[in-house]
DNA sequence: ACTAATATTGAGACTCAGTTGCAATTGGAG
DNA sequence: CTCCAATTGCAACTGAGTCTCAATATTAGT
C-alpha cells in the first residue's frame, strides 16, 4: 500500500498539490475497501474510523485519486457515482444488478480492441468509455423458478441512506 | 410514421394508458426531430411549434416512449440524459465527443455477442446496456497540429442553456 | 525553525435534473 | 352519455454534486 501513497503523493507534488491529513485519510481508507464504494459509503465508513472530513472535501478529493490512477469513478445509470480502487488491478467492467444493485466485474480484451478499431475508423482520440450491463444477477433473476430471494443488500436511489443518516440532517427551513 | 403512432397506442392501450393530446403532440416532435436531444431540446420545439406541454408531463412521458421501444434513452457521464429515437433503426452505441458535444454513433455486433457470452458465464439475464466512449472527435481533437477549432456546439451541463432559457427561468405567469 | 505564498478545509447556500403531491381535467370503456 | 381511472400543470421538493468564503494548514525557500 506504501507504493500507492507514493504514486499520490508523487501526483500531487507534480501538480502543485499538498498531502494534506484529510487527503492522507481518505487514501488509507479507499485502499482498505474492498470492491465498490459511494460517496456516502465512504464516509461513513470514514467516521466510524473516527475521521472528521467533510463531505465536501471528499467531492473534492475524489476527482484527485482518479486523476492519480489509484481510484476508478463508475458512471451508474442511475445518475449517483461509484468509485472502486484501482491499486494493483487492470481494467475491466460492470454487470450491474437491478435486483440487488450488486456489481460483477468482467473483462474483454477484445471489447477493448473492437473499441479501438472503432476509433481508429471514426478518427477519434479516446479518453476514457463506459461499458455497463445491466439486468439481475443469478440470486435476484425475478421470473426464475428457483427460489429467488432478491434485494439482500439492495439499495436504491431514494430508500438507501436510511436512518442515521450523515447527510445534510435536513435542509430546514431558512 | 403512422406505424409508430400505432405502435405506440398499443403500448398504450395494452397498459391502459390513455392517449392524451399531450402525448400525441409529443410523440410527433420527437418523430420529427433527427439525432439525440435532451428533455429541453424538446421543450423549446414543442414551444416553437406552438404546443403547451409541461416540462412534468415530458418527464413523465418519455419513459412510456421508452417503454414502447420508439425511443432510447442515453444515460450520458454527465448525469443529464439524452434521448433518440428508434423507430425503424437498430442498436447502436456511442461515440461521446467530450469538446462540441457531439454523438458518433456506431455499431457492433461482435460486441453484442461478446455480451451476450459473459452474462451466460455469469449466470446473468441482461435487460439492457450502456456502452459509450468517450474522448474528442476530430473536429475537437485538442492536441492535433492541425486548426483544431472546437466547440462550435458545446454545451456543458452549467453553461448550456444560455439566453432566452425556456427552464425554471422566470417561474412567472403560464 | 521561520515565513511568505499558496493550497485546502468545512459549512452551508446553491444548482440542476428530475420527481411528486394535489386539485382540476379529460379520455374512453361500457 | 356517464363515470372513473388516468392525466395534467404547477410548485414544492429531492438528491447528488458544486461553489463561495473565511479560517487554517502545507510547503518551498531561507
Amino acid at each position: 500500500m506504501r507504493v500507492a501513497a507514493t504514486q499520490f503523493k508523487d501526483y500531487l507534488s507534480r501538480n502543485h498539490l499538498k498531502l494534506t491529513r484529510e487527503r492522507r485519510v481518505i487514501l488509507e481508507q479507499i485502499l482498505s475497501v474492498r470492491g465498490h464504494f459511494d460517496v456516502d459509503d465512504l464516509l461513513v465508513h470514514l467516521r466510524q474510523a473516527g475521521h472528521r472530513v467533510s463531505r465536501a472535501t471528499l467531492y473534492r478529493t475524489l476527482p484527485r485519486l482518479v486523476e492519480s490512477g489509484l481510484v476508478h469513478k463508475l458512471e451508474m445509470a442511475s445518475g449517483q457515482a461509484r468509485y472502486e480502487t484501482m491499486f494493483g488491478r487492470h481494467h475491466h467492467d460492470h454487470l450491474v444488478c437491478l435486483g440487488c444493485g450488486s456489481i460483477i466485474e468482467f473483462e474483454s480484451p477484445e471489447v477493448e480492441r473492437i473499441q479501438e478499431a472503432v476509433c481508429r475508423r471514426k478518427r477519434f482520440r479516446m479518453t476514457g468509455h463506459t461499458h455497463q450491463i445491466r439486468g439481475y444477477c443469478a440470486d435476484c433473476e425475478p421470473d426464475a423458478g428457483a427460489g429467488g430471494r432478491r434485494a439482500s443488500g439492495a439499495r436504491t436511489r431514494r430508500g438507501g441512506r436510511a436512518a442515521g443518516g450523515a447527510r445534510r440532517g435536513g435542509r430546514a427551513a431558512h
